[in-house]
Formats: C-alpha cells, sequence, structure tokens
DNA sequence: TTGAAAGCGGTACCAT
DNA sequence: ATGGTACCGCTTTCAA
C-alpha cells in the first residue's frame, strides 16, 4: 500500500479533491459533517497537505534565508536564531541556513551565486557589513532583506540593531564615574566583518577622550589581540605586561571578561576588590558569575525582526519610521564593580 | 518587469523549457554552448530552478525535522544542529526544527497531529526518549527516523549516542583512583524525559557500590536538587550544609560545575588545593576554566546521523551493525583534580 | 542534442 | 456547500 493521495482521500470520503482542499485550508468553506469525515479519513489514511504542492501553487517557498557571519553556536548568533525560530515556524516558514558568509571567497560565492534567489521568501542579514554592491546583488532576489545588528540600513527593508556604540560608552562612563582612572579596554582585532565589535570600541574611546578633556587625568588604552581561541590569553599577557595594573577593565563581551576574571584570580588579582570590570553581552554564566555588564537580548531582536518579515512577506506596510530599529544595551549592576579606591 | 520564469528564459536563449531545466540539473547532457548562453541568460533574468517544483516533481520534500526536548539554544541542542546543519545543508536539505517535544501537552500535541507527516524526507530525535505508541505514530510518517543520544533504540532506524552511564562511571572512577573517600554528586532532578542525565548518575552510582564492595571506607552521596535557573545555587547550599565538606565533587554537568568552582572560591574553597571536581561534557569555558571533564562531542554526533540520514533517504542499506552507534566520552585531564591529602 | 507533453499534488475560480 | 478544471514550475519519458 502506497501513501494516499489527495484522490484516495476524497473517494473514500466519497467527496470531490476540492473539498479535501478546503477540509485543511479553509476548514469555514466546508460543512462540519464533511470537514469531520474527511479529516478523519485523512488521519487514517496518513494524509497531509503538500507543503511542496502548496508552495508552488502559491508562488511562496514557505522559507526563508538566514545569512551569518560565523557559526550559529556562538551564543548571539543561537539567541538570534531561536528568537526567528519561534516566530517564523509557527507562521509556517523554514529557515535555511547560511553560515560563514565571512569570508571574502564564501561572500562571492554565495553572493554570486545566489542559491537562495527565488527560493526564499526573504532574507535576514544577521550582524555583519555588507557591501553596497552585495546589497544590489541581494536585492536581485527581489524579497524583503532584514538586517539585524547590521551598521548600515542601506538597501534594507528593515532591521533591528543595538546601539553598540552607545552601550559602550555608557558602560565606560560607568567605570570612570566610579572614580577609576586607569583603564583597559581588551578586545579581538577589529575585521571589517564585524561592525558590533568595531562599534563597542568606538564608544569606549569617545567615552575615555571625553573624560580626558574634562578632566585631564584619565589613564586608558585599548589593548588589541589577533582573534582565535587564544585571544583571551592573549589579552591576559598584555594586561600583566602593562607597567601598572589597571583599576578598571572594560570588555568587548563577556566572553572576554568571565575567563579574564578567573583567570586573574589565579594571578591573586580579584574583583571588585582590586579592579572593577564590566562585560557586554549579559550570555552564558554571566549571572552566576556576578559580572556588571551591558545586557543585550538577541533572541528579542530576532523575534522582532521575523514579525517585520512576515508583515513584509504579505505586502503589509511597517508603521512610518518602524522599519528601522535601534534597541539600547542596559546596564546589569551586578558583583564586578566598586568605587575606585587607592591601594 | 515581474519575475522570469523557465519560458522566458527558454525563450530568450532560444531553446526549450527542457533544455533549460537540463542545464540546471543534468549539464551533461546539454552542448557546451547550449549549456553556457542559457545559464547565462538565466543568471542575467535572475532565474533560478524553483525548489518548491523540484519537490513537487521528485516526490521529495527536500526538507527533514529535528525534534528536540528543549530548546536549540542549549549547548548540546546547538552542536547537534551545527552538525547536522554541516551536512545536510550542503545535501540541498532544510531542517524544520521542533522545540520543546517535552511536556506531556507537547508530546501529544505533536504526536497526534504530526504536522511533518508527507513533509519531511527524514525525522531526527535529538536526546529524549519516546515511548512505544509514540515511535508507532512516527513511523507512520514513513521515513527514516534516526536518533541522537537516545535511550533505546527500538523503532529507529538509525541512532548515534554516547555512553553517558560508562562516561560517569569512568570519571567517578577516576576521582576514586585519586584517592578520595568522601564524593558527592550533585545533580538536577531525573525527568523521564533526560534519559542522557538519568544514565550518567547511575554511572557515578555504579562506581561508589563498586568501590564500597572493594574496599568499604567510601562516603559518597547524590545531592539531587529541582531543575531551574537556580539548580547551581540549591545545589551549592546542599554542599555547603553537609556536615563534612567532600573531598571530590562529581558534576553532573559542566553548566554545575563551572558556576561551582566560582563560587566555591568566594567560600574559600580553591581547586584542586582543598577538593577535586570533575565536569561532564567539556561545553563553553571548559578548557579557560581548567576544568578537567568527560567530553563528549554532540557536534560530531549530529553529522554522522547526517549521513546515516541521506543514505537512508536514498534507499541504501546501512553497514550491517553500523546503524546503531554508541561513542565514549573522553576524559580530559586538566586543573581541577588531584590526588588526595589529608588537610 | 533537443523538443513536446504528461504529470507531480495541490489551489482557487467558476459553476451548480 | 460542493464539484470540475485550469494551472503553479519543473522533470522526465518519448520522439525526432
Amino acid at each position: 500500500m502506497t501513501k494516499a493521495d489527495i484522490h484516495d482521500v476524497a473517494k473514500a470520503a466519497g467527496v470531490s479533491i476540492s473539498t479535501v482542499s478546503r477540509a485543511f485550508t479553509r476548514p469555514d468553506l466546508v460543512s462540519d459533517k464533511t470537514r469531520r469525515r474527511v479529516l478523519d479519513i485523512a488521519d487514517r489514511l496518513d494524509f497531509n497537505i503538500s507543503r511542496s504542492a502548496t508552495a508552488l501553487k502559491s508562488g511562496r517557498t514557505n522559507r526563508v534565508a538566514l545569512l551569518m557571519n560565523e557559526e550559529i553556536t556562538s551564543w548571539f548568533n543561537t539567541e538570534v536564531f531561536a528568537g526567528l525560530e519561534s516566530v517564523m515556524h509557527p507562521a509556517g516558514y523554514d529557515i535555511s541556513l547560511f553560515q560563514h558568509i565571512d569570508t571574502a571567497e564564501n561572500r562571492r560565492e554565495f553572493f554570486t551565486d545566489l542559491p537562495i534567489r527565488r527560493n526564499v521568501d526573504a532574507v535576514f542579514v544577521a550582524s555583519f557589513a555588507i557591501d553596497p554592491p552585495e546589497v544590489e546583488q541581494l536585492k536581485r532576489i527581489h524579497v524583503p532583506i532584514i538586517g539585524i545588528n547590521i551598521p548600515s540600513t542601506t538597501g534594507f527593508d528593515a532591521s533591528i540593531s543595538i546601539d553598540d556604540e552607545e552601550g559602550m560608552y555608557r558602560a565606560t562612563q560607568h567605570l570612570i564615574g566610579l572614580g577609576h582612572r586607569h583603564i583597559v579596554y581588551p578586545c579581538s582585532e577589529a575585521t571589517d566583518m564585524d561592525a558590533s565589535i568595531d562599534a563597542r570600541g568606538r564608544g569606549f574611546i569617545r567615552a575615555c577622550e571625553g573624560a580626558s578633556a574634562r578632566r585631564g587625568d584619565l589613564d586608558w588604552r585599548v589593548l588589541s589581540v589577533p582573534r582565535g581561541p587564544e585571544f583571551v590569553d592573549s589579552a591576559l599577557s598584555a594586561l600583566l605586561a602593562l607597567d601598572e595594573f589597571p583599576d578598571a577593565i572594560c570588555c568587548q563581551m563577556d566572553m572576554m571578561a568571565i575567563p579574564m576574571i578567573i583567570k586573574l584570580e589565579r594571578y591573586g588579582r580579584r574583583t571588585p576588590r582590586d579592579y572593577s570590570i564590566i562585560g557586554f553581552d549579559d550570555s552564558i554564566y554571566a549571572r552566576e558569575m556576578g559580572l556588571t555588564t551591558m545586557r543585550q537580548d538577541p533572541r528579542a531582536m530576532g523575534r522582532s525582526a521575523a514579525r517585520k518579515a512576515l508583515r513584509l512577506i504579505n505586502g503589509e506596510e511597517l508603521d512610518a519610521g518602524k522599519a528601522h530599529e535601534t534597541v539600547e544595551a542596559q546596564l546589569v549592576l551586578r558583583d564586578t564593580d566598586a568605587p575606585y579606591t587607592a591601594s
């Protein structure tokens, strides 16, 4: 017995295939009795509407693309994915994931082949910059393009981004406000890919330059180390190589701050007794560590982006001025910051 | 100008739609010259083969389902997903994710509605137990069912699982071998869902009972605390409430071990000076923490499961005895274990 | 090597 | 409320 199709169900139920179809997709157009019988028989026959057929007929694909810079396994990317999924899945969409749109080669391959062309109903771009020619190529697929944490909204139909620059500015201001005068910003080197990270560095610098101009006694510096699995150790050794250990450390992200706290403890440096440290993200273990940090909520961003996408797919207008959204990071005060005390 | 379809391309290239189709899917059947021209024009017209149409015609869906107990955001689930994705995506498959198949209600809903019926080419079940009636329902969709970390292979066409019981047995043996005689196993309460977790507890108990029988001087206990975001704090307070602080702590997972180390440090308990501790998973920050742990590689399991699925989808047989695989966890020695010394 | 045409499994318009 | 039917966009014989 091969799989039953719509005709088998129609026959078994003594109705036409139109009625079977309607019983599934427009139940209100079918009499109660008929609908119940049809659905019952369909269930018995293991029948279900084919998404491929529906997609073909409707001209939609019921699929969206998600472009990511690196891997989905990073905290940020996973959360974004979970947020998108929580809205798109119930709406009947699959998410087709394209990771590692990061190296020049991968990018070129993706943007010239454009494998998603005519095969997705929307495209999400998560946390990387695409340059103008790439935007142009993307637009050729003629579907909404929604950005998540993107540096420029040019070419995007909608977006939601965190204000990294302002967030890190406020984090730095917080440390300065506590009286710290020797502040270090350990970070992995800027890439032209990860705009979020770069913006954070600018926020740190702006806060420090402002404070310096106002008071003049601020000793601050950026400790830039190569990217890679060893970046924390690199930052750590750079930190320990300084003439004087800083009062305060402003971290590019929690993933820098958390191991750093653990390792500094092994060198006898304890927070907040010996130094204040602040993270960025409020990601895994931040709460357990008691890490003071700037919280962002990538899952909520994913949800918001998904809702915008659904509206655009359905041809609805986004409320004026609501297409592009910026959200602020929130300072979460915990146990790794304290007022400066001469030691 | 509306989107070009296969006819537009055919016309522009002066060939039939058959030739356009073949130029994409069976390039070898089309003359070089023709193929080049067709593909060129297709590109110019932003044309691409429709996956929906291909799927419909071929009877395949180019989609697989992934069933998860909780959320994709857990370390294990993310890694499994990444592993599956790395194989399935290049093979042309989307992964349709079904999270939270955990509560009785969600399960019932999923298994009776069976929304994936006739709409996926394979089903992956990640780290939860499905009971016999549920297996029966799943089988009604008549596609391969592949398990990842499942307690029983009954009803599955293929599977790959880690041997949690043996892994935790060896972890415990390691601590006993170091001379520790007072060992505690903090864990969150067993559920009938998460079989991995339960098996680990059994491994701990088996090791302890064995050692007790052999030598008799072992003081061991399981510290079971309610699940939830506070489970580490619950375990910690239970631990500190013991009459005597243990020599060694055997953790159900790294997510228990890592915060515990950090928090114990604040109570003056340092590892490995005051106690040994071992984790399970080798997940995030384990390396940076220097945590001695049992490593598992869920990403590799995802890849393996995906490869099995592709073979089954293509009607190939799996090598005899290779359908169901069990892998061992690996002991990773780092800095949180040391021989027992009277203190 | 290429073209014509019959479906794949539905949807939705038009009748009744 | 229900049925008949053209068609969605491609794949694949079968012929030429």
